[in-house]
DNA sequence: CCAAAAGTGTTTTCCGTACACCCATGC
DNA sequence: GCATGGGTGTACGGAAAACACTTTTGG
C-alpha cells in the first residue's frame, strides 16, 4: 500500500483446527500423526493449506469432514500465529480454530498413512509446530466461552440428563459445582427444555431428558 | 499436509489495523485515503504486507508508528478476514488489529501522496474492502474488553480526572453512568491512583487528578 | 449570582453461593 | 437393603443500581 519498495513477504497461509470433544470426564482434543515433513511422524492438529477457490472457515469445515466426520458443529476462528514453523523461510502464518463435537457423532476415517487419535488436554503427547500452545489457547476460550454463550450444544447429544450436562461443565472447567445450583443457573438461562421423557442409566433413579432448544450459538 | 494433490491456493496475508481514539466524545477511527490500486482514491484501514523478516504483531506496530506516530499502545489481534478482497485471483487473508492511542499522543503524519484523518465510528465515509465490517468487529470486541479490563487506559493521557475517564467509558459505549456508580467501580478495581493534583478546566470545581497504576493490559 | 462540573452515602435489588435431605432404581 | 446418582428450597452476602444534594470555580 505504501510506494516505497522495501522487500515484503507473502507468509503461507493455512488452517489448523482444535477439535475439542469429552470423553471420560475429560476434555479431549483431536491429534493427527504427521506424514509428511517436516515433522514427520510428530503428532499434530488436523491443518493445512486451503484449496483453490475456498475461504478460512471452508477449510477448516473440511478439516472437521475429513478427521471427525462432523459437520455442522460449533466453529470459530481463534487466532493467527505467525511464529508456528519457524522452519518457513518465507514465513508461515497459521489461522486456527476451535470447535466443538460430541463425541457420539465422530467417526475417525480409518487412514493407513497416519492415524487419528483423542489425547486429553492436560496430557498431550509431543506435538509438532508448538501446537500445545494452540491448544491451550483454545482450551482458555472454550471456558470463557461456556460461561457466556450456550456453544456447549454442540458437545452434547441432541438429548441428556441435567448431571451429564453438568459433568461437561466440570470437565471443561477442571472445577466442580453445586448440584442444584447449576440446574438452577441452566434452567434460568432458558436454553434446554425438558423433552418430557425419563431415562435410566444405572443403579439409580432415572433423570429427565432436556434437548437444547436452539442448536445454535448464543450469547447470554 | 495430505497426500493428495488437489490444487491448493496461497493466500496474499496483510495486516489491517483499527486505530481508536475518542475525540469530542465519539469514539473514531484513523482512516487513510489509498493511493494505489485497486480502490484508488478510497477511504481504508491502515495496513498492508509484511515486510521481510516481520511478524504481524511487528506489521500492526510499524503501521501505528508510520500512521500515528505512536507506540508503545494497547495493540491487539482481532481476527483474520478472507473475504475483504475479492478482486484478488490468489484469495487475500487480512489478519486485523485493532489499537488504542489517546488522541494527544498522536501525530499524524504529513503526506503529500495520500491524506490521514480520524472518523467517527458512526458517520464513516465509503471505505474500500468492507473496511466497516472490520471497523464494526473492532468496536464490539473494544466494547467487551472495556467490561473486564483496564485497557481504556490506552486511550487516556498520563493523567486525568474521574469525569474524562467516565466520557471515554460513556462514548465508547454509548451510555451513560451515574457518578457515583462509575467511581466507585473504578476505585474499587483498584487501578487507579490520585496523583494529589486537582486541575481546574474551566468554569467550575477542579477536579483531582489520577494515572494509571500500569499502563499495561490486566484483566478482572 | 449563576452556570457548570466535581464530589459524596445510603438504600434496595438481584445474583451467586452455601448448604442437607428424600427419591427411584438395579443389584 | 444398600449403593448410586436424580431431584428439590432456603438463607446469606456482596455487587450493582437507584437516587439528591453540596462544593468550588470562572465569568
Amino acid at each position: 500500500m505504501s510506494a516505497d519498495a522495501r522487500p515484503t513477504r507473502a507468509p503461507l497461509t493455512c488452517v489448523v483446527v482444535v477439535i475439542f470433544t469429552v470423553r471420560d470426564n475429560h476434555p479431549e482434543v483431536l491429534l493427527i500423526t504427521r506424514s509428511a515433513d517436516p515433522e514427520r511422524g510428530l503428532w499434530a492438529l488436523p491443518g493445512g493449506l486451503l484449496l483453490d477457490g475456498e475461504g478460512l472457515d471452508m477449510a477448516a469445515a473440511r478439516k472437521l469432514v475429513e478427521e471427525a466426520g462432523v459437520r455442522d458443529v460449533y466453529l470459530e476462528q481463534l487466532y493467527s500465529f505467525d511464529d508456528l514453523d519457524p522452519s518457513a523461510p518465507e514465513g508461515s502464518v497459521a489461522v486456527s480454530y476451535f470447535a466443538l463435537v460430541d463425541a457420539s457423532m465422530v467417526r475417525l476415517a480409518p487412514r493407513d498413512e497416519w492415524q487419528a487419535a483423542w489425547y486429553p488436554t492436560n496430557e498431550l503427547p509431543e506435538v509438532a509446530f508448538a501446537n500445545d500452545r494452540v491448544v491451550e489457547y483454545a482450551l482458555e476460550r472454550l471456558r470463557n466461552k461456556l460461561q457466556y454463550s450456550n456453544v456447549v450444544y454442540s458437545l452434547m447429544p441432541e438429548e441428556f440428563g441435567l448431571g451429564r450436562l453438568q459433568k461437561v461443565y466440570e470437565s471443561i472447567l477442571d472445577q466442580t459445582f453445586d448440584k442444584r445450583n447449576f440446574r438452577k443457573r441452566i434452567l434460568s438461562l432458558g436454553i434446554v427444555e425438558e423433552t418430557g421423557d425419563v431415562r435410566a442409566e444405572g443403579a439409580h433413579r432415572p433423570a429427565r431428558i432436556y434437548r437444547f432448544i436452539r442448536r445454535e450459538p448464543t450469547t447470554f
